[in-house]
DNA sequence: GAGATAACTTTACACGCGATAAGTTTTTAT
DNA sequence: ATAAAAACTTATCGCGTGTAAAGTTATCTC
């Protein structure tokens, strides 16, 4: 990077000594030219500081190289760390994800939408809002452009959806639990945003009469995506009010979980397997802080490893051969127990 | 949303009766045109579904409407907030964010700004990584691209800076720590990747010295962005050898917090203000989880309101108004002390 | 109602690249 | 060595917009 600025493809070819429709496709692929071109254009690059215009190279290819990346909450750690892996997968595959969280929003995910229409991805890495999503507007988007859904799985709504085996992984932590000690109430929100909410309280549901057991469901009521401070108040009160049918818990999910934890701690109920604790709380998808709770959360450990390579591979496929001539794909990967001290 | 299919500005100005350049004008601000034309164009745009084509603009306009938004580390809750916060005030301006994570690598980084060379943002707000960036190579961008760094500051690097007073919030929880029990040890990592961490450090040991106490540092090994893991395997060290000289801990940051913490629970130690408790441990930034680890955190709050606000103020300002003629502007905001169950 | 002015229209070109066609050179296969 | 194939060259068009110039119409001021 010396010489003169290179303003675009036309005067990088001449200080190349190369054709401008040879460096195109150079930029394209660089091992579809000629070795000796190839190391020509890269001697070039060296000396001059070019690169050609994104603007105008979308403008002109059938298809861009973006690839959409919407969670429905980037505060929520777990989709930090699923985003982060998904991206690190697009970027290998030679395209460029393009990070958007909805922020517990509908209005927000069909504006994520509207944003990604404007960028004419290629694809679409969708994690919906659930319940809250405006279903429609998603099918109508996901009509026009490949979609893969991850996570939470909506009706009909793109051409695969890959999350978890919530009745496999339920079943697990709830034989556990009867196993190692009382058999667990489950606790949930009333109205749950996710749609894996509803089939977690089925799975318990099923499990626990599986086992001669009666299920026992603590609902407790509450808006949006806070929920560890719904975990936490209405933990509260359910501790107070001795509301708890067992001395066991399973909650829909690790957030949930932290916040009853903080609401044990609290309120002087000492949580654990050990000496002096009467109540064990378990929770589910191994969230990034669950072993850092006190004491650390025993939970299930969701697959998103799985889940993210297979949601990339899937939409990478369905954009490099065209259409998807196959039925919507749905798989469910399993979750795997993480014993730690809280159950 | 009725008619035909539009492809470009040419046929939709066709269907509103009004002429392409009009048009234009009307896309790139709605109020440059007579009032009865622009109710035309927006009776058109209801009933015929088009957007400009964002390449064609970009490739064409002086200035792009994106504004970068770079953070060190996403996962880091803190972060998630904060760049939620900042991604709001864009949209707000009529600017269109675009949100990119280091992943605490510097590789990473550097790669992020290549990215956003290629998207020519008109704007980008930058939190580096710290101590580990290349500050050469940001300085090299910050001079192409009007920027501005936030949370963590590098010398001359970007037109402005917004981030808290280390200073003032150490010295204002030392000093409650002395206050109410016995004067704080300093835990932190031996070779920090943020700045701030620097100056908390030093703000330490100049509070301590103002108040006639001697300080003392718990300096832990451990490398990278995994804090909770390295206060975990560090606290749990050095409650294990008993290397505590007091009974309080001031954390260099709430992450470190929350793994000693989880130590301290681990090793039978009751920390808190309570009856039985043997110690107190405070930390910084109030985390987005430090009001439900057990005990909750006692610590500073981050201005992060202050600080996503100012910063993209001035880079709005400095994208509207052209050049910054005036020089480097810093800003420290203050913190203010959140008092929980732990110290 | 006349002139001034603001807002429009038409026309034309620029932006930087992808894509393609037709001709030329280089490489590979026989 | 020769023919075929591969890779290059030049030339030209198209993409959908911004922008500017020159002429026309609507609106405002007095």
């Amino acid at each position: 990077m010396s010489g003169a600025k290179i303003k675009n493809m036309e005067g990088f070819a001449a200080v190349s000594g190369i054709s401008r429709p040879t460096v195109s496709k150079y930029f394209n692929d660089p091992d579809s030219v000629r070795k000796s071109t190839r190391i020509k254009i890269e001697a070039a690059l060296e000396r001059y500081d070019y690169r050609p215009n994104i603007y105008a190279i979308n403008q002109n290819r059938r298809r861009t190289k973006n690839i959409g990346l919407v969670v429905p909450n980037l505060t929520d750690p777990f989709f930090a760390a699923i985003a982060r892996t998904m991206e690190g997968l697009v970027l290998a595959a030679g395209y460029n994800p393009l990070l958007l969280s909805s922020h517990g929003g509908a209005d927000q995910e069909i504006s994520n939408l509207d944003s990604l229409r404007a960028i004419k991805p290629a694809g679409v890495l969708l994690a919906p809002l659930g319940r809250a999503s405006n279903s429609a507007l998603l099918a109508e988007f996901a009509d026009e452009i490949p979609t893969v859904l991850f996570d939470a799985n909506l009706e009909d709504v793109g051409e695969a959806f890959f999350g978890s085996d919530n009745a496999q992984s339920i079943d697990l932590i709830v034989q556990y639990l009867c196993r190692t000690g009382e058999p667990p109430a489950f606790f949930e929100m009333k109205n749950p945003v996710n749609p894996n909410a509803y089939r977690r309280r089925t799975a318990y549901a099923a499990s626990m009469e599986r086992l001669g057991q009666e299920p026992h469901f603590i609902r407790v009521d509450g808006e949006g995506w806070d929920f560890e401070e719904i975990g936490f108040r209405q933990g509260t009160r359910v501790i107070a009010e001795k509301l708890l049918p067992t001395n066991t818990v399973l909650c829909s999910n690790d957030r949930l979980a932290i916040g009853l934890l903080s609401a044990a701690f609290e309120s002087g109920v000492r949580v654990g397997l050990g000496e002096g604790c009467s109540l064990r709380i378990a929770g589910h998808d191994d969230h990034p802080f669950a072993r850092y709770t006190c004491p650390s959360l025993t939970t299930i450990s969701q697959d998103y490893g799985a889940i993210g390579a297979r949601s990339v591979e899937t939409i990478l496929a369905l954009i490099e051969d065209g259409k998807s001539a196959k039925e919507r794909e749905v798989t469910f990967f399993e979750g795997r127990l993480v014993m730690r001290g809280s159950a």
